[in-house]
RNA sequence: GGUACGGUACCCAAGUGGUUAAGGGAGAGGUCUGCAAAACCUCUAUUCAUCGGUUCGAAUCCGAUCCGUACCUCCA
């Protein structure tokens, strides 16, 4: 049974079959940031769900190909550099190393390709020069070039939006509209204005338009004019990737991406994040607080394309179901000992909870049916942990416990700041004192010990095979 | 106005024509424990916004109504 896709464009899902006649590479292009200043907490869920995706088709056996982008030209990156007067180029080095360690945070796969636009701007020229030549686009006496909307027959294919009706809803840019034959028509080349990067053209020196460039990286990134899936923000449907394929399809002739992925957008407190709402959630502020682990699971609670709602109650569940999760596996390793997880592949009970696992993942990437299948796999971790004590079948089910969390990205243990200034010899020590005031059933003081560990932020549990602490 | 999407238990959230409506969180009871904690077991939706219709059979399909949201303009 291969993996199942909504598919964006068709709105139904299908089958995924990469372009690849072996069936095994494929070629990703996700929608990446322009860096032009701190990124948002929903900004982070798209990059985690795409992450999400990308781990699970690798998961597949493919050999996935996998871009994103980074705008580092750009509007605002423009005005941001005026208003500190700094170079364009300083602030947009600043957010990339911002967004990368971002991503590294939030526990993403390393190993993609991050085309600059940049660093393409030749090609990009190509691509529009090609689309001039064809008849799709024309050059106005400002130096810019446009893309002709009516020359492509498709335009409106992804976001269904009718022609006649997007007219009306049009921003009046006195100056641009006259330019343009039709106000549909968007810029493939901004022709130089005073105090702006540019670079050389036919058309007299400019810059890019934001679109061009997802066009031209990803074919030259992927190495192909025909991608296999194209993912973004569902806020980019319209009209970003509605203009990336029409440029691209016209430059080409060929078929753009054959999968569009979406993002679906997260609110705050049922409430849009906007900044006249003042509610924007800079992501790394939420990290302060929140660790990055049930960051994730919360992403991944719902459906990478539906809504998602951030709220301090659903934070809270989502922490202490991680909790539970890494309590088991510390509980399991701690019975362990030395001895090593093995492979589960002969216990039916296990094999059967991968197998619901792996159902959820391959219809669409179920991220939820997922975390089921991870409960499951916690309480039969933990059952065997209190009933049984055959270390074989406790390591089986640690292993498949790690495996699956390892496809979601969420391995690992919480990041727990240091409280109270207690060293951890310090705290064993404490433990030790207790350990003994059991034996001489002085509970008074045992019972003392654990309570002023507690005050300062360290946890008690006396466990089959021995006391062990967390910081909480 | 146009184009879409959604309303499932106290909360989050799967399920989209057919055995008892996943799972997590929270809560209640029980087991274990010196006591806690952790863990395990049991329980918590005869019902899926409302009203009609199709069907042997619907949370799932169709229609209407109510509510909520997004996009149409920079936006993950």
């Amino acid at each position: 049974m291969p993996i199942q896709i909504f598919n964006s464009l068709t709105r139904q899902k299908e089958a995924f079959a990469p372009l690849d006649p072996a069936g095994k590479r494929v070629l990703f292009y996700a929608c990446g940031p322009t860096v032009y200043g701190k990124f948002h907490i929903g900004n982070a869920r798209t990059f985690v769900m795409t992450d999400v995706v990308r781990r699970w088709l690798v998961k597949r056996g493919h050999d996935v190909q996998f871009a994103m982008n980074i705008t580092d030209v750009d509007d605002k990156i423009i005005r941001k550099a005026n208003d500190e007067g700094v170079a364009s180029e300083v602030i947009a080095a600043r957010y990339t190393d911002y967004f990368l360690s971002m991503l590294e945070r939030l526990g993403n796969m390393g190993g993609v390709i991050h085309p600059k636009a940049t660093q393409h701007i030749p090609q990009m020229v190509t691509m529009i020069a090609d689309l001039v030549a064809r008849g799709h686009a024309y050059a106005t006496p400002d130096g810019s070039v446009w893309f002709e909307v009516g020359s492509f027959r498709d335009y409106g294919k992804l976001s269904r939006m009718p022609l006649d009706e997007m007219k009306q809803g049009e921003r009046v840019d006195a100056a641009q509209q006259q330019l343009k034959r039709s106000p549909l028509d968007f810029a493939l080349w901004k022709g130089a204005k005073e105090g702006e990067p540019s670079w050389p053209s036919p058309w007299g020196n400019g810059r890019p338009g934001w679109h061009i460039e997802c066009s031209s990286m990803s074919m030259e990134a992927l190495h192909s004019q025909t991608i296999d899936i194209h993912s973004g923000g569902s806020d980019l449907r319209f009209p970003h990737h509605e203009n990336e394929i029409a440029q691209s399809e016209c430059a080409t002739g060929k078929r753009f991406a054959r999968y569009w992925m979406h993002m679906g957008m997260l609110d705050i407190e049922g409430m849009k994040m906007s900044k006249s709402l003042g509610n924007v959630k800079n992501i790394d502020e939420v990290m302060e607080f929140i660790d990055p682990l049930i960051l994730r699971y919360f992403f991944m609670s719902a459906k990478y394309g539906d809504k998602i709602d951030y709220t301090e109650s659903t934070i809270h569940q989502c922490q202490s179901a991680m909790e539970r999760m890494i309590t088991a596996d510390q509980s399991a390793r701690r019975i362990l000992g030395t001895d090593s997880p093995t492979d589960w592949n002969s216990d039916e009970e296990l094999q059967a909870t991968w197998n619901e696992f792996a159902a959820g993942m391959d219809d669409d990437f179920n991220s939820p049916r997922a975390l089921a299948a991870i409960a499951k796999s916690v309480t039969l971790l933990n059952t065997r942990i209190a009933n049984e004590n055959d270390k074989a079948s406790i390591a089986r089910a640690t292993a498949l416990l790690a495996e699956l969390r390892e496809a979601l990205g969420i391995s690992g243990e919480l990041v727990r700041k240091n409280t109270g200034g207690l060293g951890d010899e310090e705290i064993e020590s404490l433990i030790a004192q207790r350990t003994q005031a059991k034996k001489d059933r002085n509970f008074t003081l045992a019972d003392q010990i654990r309570k002023d560990l507690l005050g300062k932020g360290v946890q008690l549990e006396d466990s089959r095979t021995g006391t062990i602490w967390k910081r909480v």
